[in-house]
DNA sequence: TAGGTGATCTTG
DNA sequence: AAGATCACCTAT
């Protein structure tokens, strides 16, 4: 296995990125534990075109400006005061886009994932959804513009999958975007249970 | 279906 | 400096 080359984060089209991310394999390993999981739900933000995107209108401030960044590095932000959800940020300096992992399926270190849950029973709800799929990886806001061509998050390049394997639908919780909250920029792996809201 | 939760952003 | 907002999750 190989980790995902700087030239595929660079990339122009944050769109096509997030569809190509699934499939690919999430690796965290940070002395907490070592993780990988398999990234089977993605959804694109657009800095320059999109007003679901937290850069939209050249918003730049303290929590937005690694946006703005080279692409592959890690976005981590607080979410409704409780959860930490991560991107991956995408573009060359200065565009700011991002691609939201909102599901993962485990491979290894399951059971240090059902720990860092809370769990006691394996079930589907381990990973599906942006914030617990960080919880159960231990990802955190200190992992804000962690450079994922590093050695404690990065992706390996996996098979992708094919068009017939995709589901393409819109974003879930950007309804604060007007038109934008109807952009099909939501990607999952047909038929994977650990798909969130199916 | 509603409430918890707190950093971040905007307004005045 | 204060109030509104918010790319969610869990348990009723």
């Amino acid at each position: 296995m190989t980790k995902l080359s700087r030239a595929f984060y660079t990339g122009d089209d944050v769109v096509q990125i997030a569809r190509n991310l699934l499939g690919q394999v999430l690796i965290v390993n940070k002395g907490s534990g070592y993780f990988e999981a398999r990234i089977v739900e993605t959804e694109a933000y657009n800095g320059r075109t999109d007003a679901a995107c937290h850069a939209h209108n050249n918003r730049f401030t303290e929590r937005t400006q690694i946006m703005y960044e080279e692409g592959g590095v890690a976005y981590v932000y607080l979410c409704y005061g409780i959860h930490n959800l991560f991107n991956i940020v995408t573009n060359t300096k200065g565009k700011a886009d991002a691609v939201l992992v909102r599901a993962v399926e485990p491979i290894k270190g399951i059971k240090e994932m059902m720990v860092n849950r809370g769990k006691t029973q394996m079930d589907y709800t381990l990973t599906s959804g942006p914030g617990s799929l960080t919880q159960a990886l231990g990802i955190k806001k200190t992992d804000y513009g962690e450079d994922l061509l590093g050695s404690s998050i990065w992706i390996e390049e996996d098979e992708g999958l094919s068009d017939t394997q995709v589901v393409t639908k819109p974003r879930i919780g950007v309804d604060y975007a007007g038109e934008d909250a109807l952009l099909p920029w939501r990607f999952y792996e047909k038929g994977n249970p650990w798909v969130s809201r199916k």
